[in-house]
DNA sequence: ATTTGATTACGAAATAATTCGTAGAACCTG
DNA sequence: CAGGTTCTACGAATTATTTCGTAATCAAAT
């Protein structure tokens, strides 16, 4: 099975998030771009380096400033968790989510309309 | 505020899930509904009493067997992670949670057509 | 060259979550 | 009532996760 399972912590996907959205960091760029008062910039530096333990990121180490660049993808990590979120969760119903996700929260018609189309493209 | 902030873990999630689906139960029907291979009877009994503690079940200890009973919404508890993983997944967008749910294959034909009877409904 | 500042490595403390062992109480059944 | 079973209580072991302190390394600047 090529099906590594990626199940990054909570700690973790904040770190991936970044680097997704940044194509790649250092850990200084990951540690500001998180400007969480509570964590100091070894606990960043640590996270990141458990992510590259467990293989979900890389690491350019050529200079004395290392560049990270994750390694899973956000697409595949994405649908790992809303999958286990359907189990655990919604006993196995994606329509039970989607009413969940779209009856509170505030999506707005353009979003409505967004996913009506991606439905009907479904079919 | 009103707002007491439910956040039971993985474990306590299973149970309530069992609590909502029964109604109410005994801690050793909960447990032999989640059949699981890997934990005792303690186990399921402890994290029922932590569930107490924490003021998310309540529980009638007349009988000798107490008979447990989620105090938390169902509906409340699933709005609050569905929105946690809106906000730290999907950076606060429900429609890239709703696709990436569909995304999937976990939905059904008619699952489908439930959810577009329910966008239109919404306005 | 020496100092200063930024970096990585690493272990270990702190915190959180799960799991279990054991003791004692309550309830049968004979 | 004695023995066996089921239950709760509770502490403690285990495991997972996060956080930090410190030492070593490197680079830049004086």
């Amino acid at each position: 099975m090529s099906n590594q399972n990626i199940k990054p912590t909570e700690g973790e996907m904040e770190i991936l998030q970044v680097l997704w959205q940044k194509g790649n960091a250092t850990v200084r760029e990951v540690h500001e771009a998180l400007n969480k008062k509570d964590a100091g910039y070894t606990t960043t530096l640590k996270l990141m380096q458990i992510l590259h333990e467990k293989g979900m990121v890389e690491r350019d180490t050529n200079q004395k400033t290392h560049i990270y660049k994750a390694l899973v993808s956000q697409d595949k990590t994405e649908k790992q968790l809303v999958t286990k979120m359907i189990d655990n969760v919604f006993n196995g119903s994606a329509a039970r989510l989607v009413m969940q996700a779209l009856g509170n929260h505030s999506a707005s018609a353009d979003e409505i309309d967004e996913i009506k189309k991606y439905l009907d493209s479904l079919k």
